[in-house]
RNA sequence: GGGUAGGUAGCUCAGUCGGUACGAGCGUCCGCCUGAAAAGCGGAAGGUCGGCGGUUCGACCCCGCCCCUACCCA
């Protein structure tokens, strides 16, 4: 794990809720300053998922080289520390050949893992699968207790009713000793690189909600079905990650006969709207992050904050 | 024209054998977030219980009329 990897890089991020346009703005941003985009989305690193994850083909690059696009199978789980390895080479080896990483994507987690000093204690799938099947038969709650008897700290900050959370937490505890042990925690937004500048992308909501419908009727007009179909061959059932992706689900859903096509429809823009809510909600809670009006020119403000 | 089943939160529906609506799911809003993060989780707001009149100490629940919806018979 790259501690430090290119203390004075100059380093762009471009974050901000889906569909505001930050895969533009990242392109605009890294032909001025001569850089090269990272892709910081979760569902991106995913071969083969495009349509729906509004992924720009090659040639809509504008001559600019991306880095970490459909780098995992979709049967393969995400994984945030795997992430932030290929994120912090990419990185460091484009900083090497004395350009400018843009980092563009809407994962908070996946952002932050890369660009500040967060350290992901191990994990094991044997471990694992032993906790999420006590999950399955006892219930979250019976595992907070123990939680709670074992690490007070990590139970604290863990819900009850969060299962997933409260399992990783046990998992780590096995494995390691304590959660939240080294580093300095979430919110306390220290960087690696000390020349990060980060710049978000901001919306009215009305606005912002008219882009997503928007967009989903693209993806729906340019072959959402068809690609869904594709993977469900290619094994999108069996990865735990990739079929829950937005669109991707309801698609799924609609495939199995839960619901119609329209209801699919509507419910992808629901659940997209959901997440862009989340997104920004994590987003404005970093002080860090300037923000800029995505429906005017924001390329030469982004410039004029650049190092 | 006659009959049946309905009209309760933005939507789909529970519910009270008459005593202040215990509502639920979804949506909406706010927040949390360390190896699934487009995931996972918490909180909040929202209802003149179709309208009018009657019975009653008291009606969303009983009676009458009316309006609306679905279906059935003519």
């Amino acid at each position: 794990m790259t501690e430090s990897p290119v203390t004075g890089a100059r380093v762009v991020a471009v974050v901000g809720p889906t569909a505001v346009g930050k895969s533009a703005l990242g392109i605009a941003l890294a032909k001025a300053v001569d850089g090269e985009v990272v892709n910081a989305d979760s569902m991106q690193l995913y071969r083969g998922m495009d349509i729906g994850t509004a992924k720009l083909r090659a040639d809509e690059w504008d001559g600019v080289p991306h880095h970490l696009l459909d780098v995992w199978e979709v049967t393969r789980a995400a994984s945030v520390a795997d992430y932030q390895r290929r994120a912090r080479a990419a990185v460091a080896d484009i900083a090497a050949r004395g350009r400018t990483p843009v980092l563009v994507g809407g994962s908070g987690l996946y952002i932050q893992a890369t660009v500040d000093e967060l350290h992901f204690p191990a994990t094991d799938p044997g471990v694992r699968a032993q906790l999420e099947e006590e999950l399955a038969a006892v219930g979250p709650a019976a595992l907070h207790r123990r939680l709670a008897e074992l690490d007070p700290k990590a139970a604290a900050a863990t819900l009850p009713s969060n299962g997933r959370r409260v399992v990783r937490a046990l998992e780590v505890l096995e494995l390691t000793g304590t959660r939240f042990s080294d580093g300095p925690g979430m919110t306390a937004y220290r960087s690696i690189y000390p020349g990060l500048r980060l710049v978000g992308l901001e919306l009215d909501h009305a606005a912002l909600v008219e882009r997503i419908v928007r967009r989903v009727d693209l993806m729906w007009q340019q072959g959402l079905v068809d690609e869904v179909r594709r993977l469900e061959k290619a094994g999108l059932r069996d990865g735990v990650t990739a079929r829950r992706a937005l669109g991707y689900q309801q698609v799924l859903a609609m495939l199995a006969g839960e619901y119609d096509d329209a209801t699919a429809r509507e419910r992808t823009v629901y659940a997209t709207r959901r997440f862009a809510r989340r997104q920004v909600s994590w987003f404005r809670r970093d002080p860090r992050i300037t923000w800029l009006p995505a429906d005017g020119d924001a390329l030469p403000r982004a410039l004029s904050l650049l190092p």
